[in-house]
DNA sequence: GTACGGCCCTGTTAGC
DNA sequence: TGCTAACAGGGCCGTA
């Protein structure tokens, strides 16, 4: 499921071999989901930014395309004769032939279709919920260990389900999620953190996202960047996925329960409430 | 405004 | 062997 570490590398990989690159077709599934993809027809892609778990492509009209991979979307490159008639194919687009490029297909594929594609007026978010109400980027200089605590503090909700929301910081998602709160021995039902407890949660949010960066993501099943290649941050994980193992601190045996309607591990020793 | 449950989706796996 | 049910989960929406 692409977190932040996945859809930056998704962005870094992407970003030159769509710079300055025209849209001179496109399609889409017939889920509105994915249909506003095909607005981008005729426009020039100007820059390629992220957003939390947003890719934003600036479009040279004003507008920008806002993509989210959901949990199955794989975004690469094709031919028309061999790559549109994939079942999984949810949104084209044919770009133009440049200097630097023969003229090629990006394609969107998403088996679950949990992605979603809109075209907006730049910085207009408002169709958008959860991109218009994000937290901060992680190693934005603003968000510090009071701010972060400023914000989890306005709220009663479990540490966990704050994360997912992406209020106090965006791009968290349940593998980074989980990640962090066990380095920072923190129990994710808790519903009150001190100052201290949230500046530790912090650094380790960022901690684990570097790594997940650094490792070029994390593949569980699906996630490729945009040349194929899976990342290898799987291997490294030190709570996600890790339910009935030992904890790698104690050796206590990690347990599982649902927060939010996701899988959370923890241990039960380390992150106690 | 905030909290919470349900829904969207389909391949994989577990259980009978 | 073949069928059914449970499971995975990010974001959105309706309701309280």
């Amino acid at each position: 499921m692409p977190e932040l570490p996945e859809v930056e590398t998704v962005r870094r990989t992407l970003e030159q071999r769509v710079l300055g690159r025209t849209v001179i077709e496109a399609g889409a599934h017939w889920s509105p989901k994915f249909t506003p993809a095909v607005a981008a027809t005729d426009a020039t892609i100007v820059a390629l930014g992220r957003r939390g778990k947003f890719l934003v492509f600036a479009l040279n009209d004003g507008r920008e395309m806002i993509v989210h991979l959901g949990m199955t979307g794989v975004i690469s490159f094709g031919s028309p004769a061999a790559d549109l008639d994939s079942p999984y194919l949810r949104a084209w687009w044919h770009l133009d032939e440049t200097a630097h490029h023969p003229s090629e297909i990006l394609l969107f594929n998403d088996v679950r279709r949990f992605g979603r594609i809109r075209v907006v007026a730049a910085g207009d978010y408002s169709s958008i919920p959860t991109l218009a109400t994000a937290g901060p980027e992680p190693w934005d200089s603003e968000l510090t260990a009071s701010s972060f605590h400023r914000s989890i503090k306005g709220s009663s909700r479990a540490i966990k389900t704050q994360l997912l929301s992406q209020r106090p910081v965006a791009g968290v998602g349940n593998i980074y999620a989980d990640e962090a709160l066990w380095a920072a021995k923190i129990n994710p039902s808790v519903r009150r953190l001190g100052l201290r407890r949230a500046g530790d949660l912090l650094v380790e949010i960022r901690s684990a996202l570097e790594k997940g960066l650094a490792n070029g993501g994390t593949t569980l099943k699906d996630y490729r960047n945009v040349d194929g290649a899976e990342g290898s941050n799987q291997r490294s994980l030190l709570a996600y996925g890790r339910a009935g193992l030992p904890c790698y601190r104690c050796e206590t045996t990690l347990v599982s329960g649902v927060i939010d309607a996701r899988t959370t591990v923890w241990c039960p020793l380390c992150q106690q409430r």
